[in-house]
DNA sequence: TAGATTGTTAATCGATTAACAATC
DNA sequence: TAGATTGTTAATCGATTAACAATC
């Protein structure tokens, strides 16, 4: 029983780091720009600049591709777009499943960042039979029975999951078991996949109380720290403790937020 | 002309690392989820399992915010939520605004995971004067002209973004000017901010980039590395290599999904 | 007490950064 | 050539991990 990890320990083969991997879509990005405007080549500190990286970094990350480079000139445009797409392995087609097509999963299928990338939709999956036939973003929404066919049919490999919590871990052993070696999670669940398998996840409430915690440090500073927590005073006592804060912060509401755990 | 930075450099004050506090969300939720089940404790090896890391790293975790746990015992569930949660500043009400309301923008409305850990969605707005009124999760929709006066009669200090990519900016420009110091960008752009104010993004299209790479590499492992890239051929040239996959992975259709770059 | 488990240490690993020699 | 900029080195920093003494 793996426990579902975010990304892999470190990609050993020809060793691109994952910190590296995960800028490639950045410099891609921006390059792509650069490109509709007909830029023929970029400098290191130009890229970086449009990135939001600096630019030893970038040249860092770029070192472990290749030399694509000119010293004195910098970076052939479209060179580059090519060689990044082909490291991503963009230059090939990637069918996609979207399994729960509530507001979230329409808001992915009608993203269009995704077909220019070469990833295409294959289908859309819901559990609701009333959903099924519904045009979507163009496409028919399929039932679940269907998942398994779908996924063989169309030789899907990445499969993301939109559903709610509750049903986040039961799509996803489907879609592994159909075949399906990459999936992008947004149900606040951690998921159980088997080696091999790789997970990654977007979770938009992690997102909103990394940025709480920063903005409580900011509105702290200001009043001179006056409600900081005193970790020298080891509130510690030994059978519950609980405040009216806790209990909401619990969220006893009406959430269905709650991943399924497994203690051993 | 600070380029956004996704993170702040490190977490002076007090000193919790960065990668920490990115993690004690992921704790409060499997700890939320124990306290629902009434399990009075827990111990590190449980919880790590529950929230998909290693015992250790949760121990030196929960290191720099105290010591909260019992030796030969383990955690009190109840204390460490209140803990965390005090932390990660969610026992104080966020009020949240969110700018952009089409189908991501309404997924986020919906999304029951904000209102149980303290953000409260001040108001949805959007520039379409046709969705002005409209109700979205209950809350009708207000027009982008209205933005300073909500933000300043909310108090709100964190703003989402979910325009599209070439409106994403210029909203930045004006959450931030009115007041908003902490920003969730789901728009696929680099914001420019000022110091002083967090930015961190989602970017789904990024996601799907770094599994591709995954798998891919997954593919040639399979068929022993075939198509291996070949570092050691040096395809450089000079002048512009251009194929004919280099062309679609650049994306010329009709993508919308580019940022407003603006070199040096 | 004996068993269990935390909190901390120290070693290791990976990522970042500045600086500069190589070279176009 | 002179100027510009890459690719790489080496130092630094931060994060992870195993191991175990402290202690409930």
């Amino acid at each position: 029983m793996a426990t579902g990890r975010t990304h892999r320990p470190a990609t050993r083969s020809r060793g691109i780091p994952e910190a590296t991997v995960a800028r490639l879509p950045l410099y891609l990005r921006a390059l792509t720009a650069l490109s509709e405007r007909s830029v023929p080549t970029v400098s290191s500190e130009e890229l970086a600049t449009a990135a939001g990286v600096n630019s030893a970094k970038l040249r860092k990350d770029f070192s472990y591709l290749g030399s694509y480079g000119t010293r004195g000139v910098g970076y052939d445009v479209e060179y580059l777009v090519y060689q990044i797409s082909r490291e991503l392995g963009l230059t090939q087609d990637w069918p996609v499943v979207i399994v729960g097509i509530g507001n979230l999963g329409a808001a992915l299928a009608n993203y269009g960042g995704f077909a220019s990338r070469g990833f295409r939709v294959a289908a859309l999956i819901d559990a609701d039979p009333a959903m099924a036939g519904k045009p979507v973003a163009g496409l028919p929404v399929r039932h679940t029975d269907e998942l398994e066919s779908i996924i063989t049919d169309n030789d899907v490999s990445i499969g993301v999951i939109a559903t709610p919590a509750g049903a986040a871990q039961q799509v996803c052993d489907r879609l592994v078991a159909a075949g399906v070696t990459s999936i992008l999670n947004f149900a606040p669940t951690v998921l159980s996949v088997p080696e091999g398998v790789d997970v990654r996840k977007v979770d938009l409430s992690i997102e909103l109380q990394i940025l709480a915690f920063h903005e409580q440090r900011k509105a702290g500073e200001e009043t001179t720290s006056a409600q900081e927590p005193a970790a020298a005073v080891q509130p510690r006592s030994g059978a519950a403790v609980r405040t009216p804060a806790a209990g909401r912060a619990a969220g006893k509401g009406p959430d269905g937020d709650v991943p399924a755990v497994m203690p051993a």
